[in-house]
DNA sequence: GGCCCTCTTTAGGGCCTT
């Protein structure tokens, strides 16, 4: 299957799923086996997330169903939609690369792998001693609850609020999650994207030697072992063989780089977990248009976390 | 910290992530 097909196909989706939010409310009959496995140490009270969330109901296979109760806590979580307007949606539609419509129309997509694209937010560079602050995460696939995104309480300062503008005032209320809580529903978000036995594929721009890394400490600290079959795919190589007009290569291949490479307009607050989601959707889309990758040499590029050198150390 | 590039490989600097 071609990529670009997929990526076109769901742009298509993405558009319609950027109107598409909802909120995860942790059911306790769902919930409470996990949190009770998970959590020994502390008795956890059941918590309502803000995010934009989160099973597709309809799917085969999707092992439970979420009430889509809505509770966002003010300014710290927002649903994506409230940052896009509807001229800013047609900018986006702008950029698909053909007239998907008529290509699937009445064609049932088979996805050789669920593709979700993620970010973190953190309070710096560092994976041992900082933390992360905010998680987002889109399924291509798109449709109703195709994202997920919540904020974290780090349980530790704040530093860099002038980064993201994410501040200490945002994170310690009582309705934000630790990370030892968003585990098992980050998991539960994944096994309800997951289709039937397909692999679940996370894409992050420079995930291998930041997102990934990261997420493997906190699950570390949190005594949770990230499932072994997730497997990862960083942009940034990629983008690394992209070349210009005159046939270089790119100066930069950060994101914001490639947003204005490939004129995708800006949406909404960069350095934002699920804005800096949404912008790598559509630099996924066009650089596997460009450099013609299909789903397979995707998943060939992939890696496991049990591959990265800091889970290695570990053994 | 990992990857990429080059004035390289017995190395070192820059990019990219918050």
């Amino acid at each position: 299957m071609s990529l670009s097909f997929v990526f076109c196909g769901n742009f298509h989706l993405l558009s319609n799923s950027i109107g598409s939010t909802c909120g995860i409310r942790l059911l306790k009959q769902h919930s409470r086996l996990i949190y009770e496995t998970l959590l020994t140490s502390r008795r956890q009270q059941i918590r309502h997330f803000s995010t934009t969330v989160l099973a597709r109901s309809t799917r085969k296979g999707s092992k439970q169903s979420f009430s889509n109760n809505r509770h966002l806590h003010g300014e710290s979580v927002e649903p994506s939609i409230e940052v896009f307007k509807q001229s800013e949606l047609e900018q986006f539609k702008s950029l698909q690369c053909y007239n998907v419509d008529d290509k699937i129309s009445g064609v049932k997509t088979e996805w050789p792998a669920t593709i979700l694209v993620f970010d973190i937010e953190t309070t710096g560079f560092s994976r041992r001693e900082d933390r992360v602050i905010e998680f987002a995460v889109r399924d291509l696939m798109g449709g109703k609850n195709s994202t997920f995104q919540t904020l974290v309480n780090p349980e530790k300062d704040v530093k860099n609020t002038f980064v993201h503008g994410i501040s200490n005032r945002m994170l310690c209320r009582p309705d934000v999650p630790r990370f030892r809580e968003l585990i098992p529903v980050l998991l539960q978000y994944v096994w309800s994207r997951q289709m039937d036995s397909k692999p679940v594929l996370w894409v992050a721009h420079n995930g291998r030697s930041f997102d990934v890394p990261f997420l493997f400490y906190e699950f570390r600290r949190c005594k949770v072992e990230m499932p072994g079959d997730w497997l990862f795919v960083d942009t940034r190589p990629i983008a690394n063989q992209l070349v210009d007009s005159n046939g270089s290569k790119l100066s930069s291949v950060s994101l914001e780089n490639l947003r204005e490479h490939y004129k995708i307009p800006l949406t909404g607050s960069a350095h934002r977990a699920m804005q800096d989601v949404t912008t790598l959707c559509y630099v996924l889309q066009k650089l596997t248009f460009e450099l013609k990758l299909t789903v397979p040499q995707l998943l060939e590029k992939s890696f496991r976390v049990s591959d990265l050198p800091a889970a290695r150390h570990e053994r």
